[in-house]
RNA sequence: GUGGGCGUAGCUCAACGGUUAGAGCACCGGACUGUGGCUCCGGGGGCUGGGGGUUCAAAUCCCCUCGUCCACCCCA
């Protein structure tokens, strides 16, 4: 057996690359258009960075790292999620020198996880963060700006959902009701949640186990929990979201797996991908640049998988640049061809030689599997006048042009 | 990490435990000596994912392993 790629690690081959491409173009685009500029980070951090950040309870820190000791003996990690990276690079930079920070990356994040459609190990995400804002409007604006995205590369149905986790007010505060109201309904919950009483009481909230949707089902709400400045942060970006026609159900459960999330979370879905449905996801992080040894500054980010968005849109047609295949009949014609291609790829052409000795038809027929726009030949006579025979692909129609002006016949689609 | 489905030609899939594992599409060649797509004819392709076991006989049954998919867990 020949050596294959690593479980959970894939090629993204020609096809799909263009529809990655795509993606991310248009999306920096549209980031750029919203003030946002590139941030490149390292794929390897000290390890101890994500668990400051994250939180060593989670279970991406528990059991999902790609973690490991280098020749030096420290503890390093493939980053699992983009945001601590950042983070950590602004504190470092002083970039908190500025008013403000609006930055976007794109890259891969590596987890330890049982692949599955739409979830590898390795996988990538865009991310966007602002930092230091701490005003509603932009959490609005950044999932203004996430929406109008989906919407530009055709995304269809894509749903927003929001909720609020508190502050560290009012969240502690919540917890405990949460804790008392889910020791009195020990009975009727699964065994993962009689944990979580302790360990993490909001993923009761979440659990798909029909019992514990039953036993929570009048389980203390977050939102009416919420402290003032906590509630009046959620009303604006409603009615921020609403101002900019962007619809957005409220859902009190949804609970996010890291711990630095505060005020205004939310999670995008779309049908049609399983289990694996959210597409985009993120929050405010008020707490995590201080955690984290910087000066206290509000944040919100989040972040796009990249490989979920490209199985919705891959039906769609991609359009590329026209391709032409040159087919060089004789010696002669193939010692012209080097110049020729030469001179017109320098001009933009996208052209290809095809190298090989059959017959003219099956060359062709090769031109055709490649998907060839034009086949430019030329043979003996167009060599003697100095000209190439463009056929046109599509209507079958074909036509003799000089050497100087067949690269803008075949430029054009 | 748990439970389950599925791995046969490049692709989609057939083949009751029993000849040399087939079909469609794709590919290559020919009919058509400088012209693709349609038609017809011919051809090449497979350690049946890998390893072990049961059997006179295994693609088929059993075990292990790898991969993939689904659900759970979790998440983008």
């Amino acid at each position: 057996m020949s050596i294959t790629a690593v479980r959970g690690f894939n090629d993204i081959l020609p096809g799909d690359t263009e529809v990655w491409r795509r993606i991310e173009d248009i999306a920096f685009k549209i980031f750029s258009a919203y003030g946002f500029s590139e941030i490149k980070v390292p794929i390897v951090e000290k390890t101890e960075l994500f668990l400051r950040s994250i939180g060593e309870t989670t279970d991406i820190v528990e059991k999902e790292m790609y973690t490991f000791t280098d020749r030096h003996g420290d503890s390093l990690t493939l980053r699992p999620e983009g945001t601590a990276p950042v983070v950590r690079a602004y504190i470092e930079h002083k970039l908190y020198a500025n008013p403000v920070s609006k930055l976007y990356y794109s890259g891969p994040m590596f987890r330890y996880e049982r692949p599955q459609k739409g979830r590898y190990r390795q996988f990538y995400q865009i991310g966007a963060e602002i930092l230091g804002d701490l005003s509603p409007r932009s959490d609005a604006e950044a999932l203004t700006m996430l929406m109008r995205l989906f919407e530009e590369i055709d995304v269809r149905g894509a749903e927003l959902q929001m909720n609020s986790l508190g502050d560290a007010l009012c969240r502690p505060v919540y917890k405990q009701r949460l804790k008392d109201y889910l020791s009195g309904v020990k009975e009727k919950l699964c065994e993962n949640c009689r944990r979580r009483i302790e360990a993490n009481p909001l993923r009761a909230l979440d659990c798909k186990n029909p019992g514990c949707m039953e036993a929570t089902k009048s389980a203390p709400s977050i939102l009416e929990s919420l402290c003032g400045a906590c509630k009046t942060h959620f009303d604006k970006v409603r009615e921020c979201l609403e101002l900019s026609g962007i619809e957005a159900s409220i859902n009190p459960r949804m609970v996010r797996g890291l711990d630095y999330y505060t005020k205004t979370t939310f999670e995008i879905t779309s049908a049609g991908l399983g289990s694996q449905n959210a597409i985009a996801a993120g929050g405010r992080y008020d707490g995590l640049v201080e955690e984290l040894g910087g000066p206290a500054t509000p944040c919100f980010g989040f972040a796009i998988g990249i490989e979920r968005v490209a199985l919705l849109i891959k039906e769609n047609g991609m359009e590329r640049r026209p391709l032409t295949v040159f087919i060089a009949l004789g010696d002669e014609a193939e010692r012209k061809g080097v110049a020729l291609l030469k001179a017109w790829r320098d001009r933009g052409v996208r052209i290809i030689e095809d190298f090989s000795e059959g017959s003219l038809k099956s060359r062709m027929k090769k031109a055709d599997r490649m998907g060839a726009r034009y086949a430019v030949i030329l043979g003996d006579d167009e060599l003697k006048s100095g000209t190439v025979a463009i056929k046109d692909m599509k209507s079958a129609s074909q036509e003799k042009v000089s050497w100087e002006i067949a690269p803008d016949r075949i430029a054009i689609g």
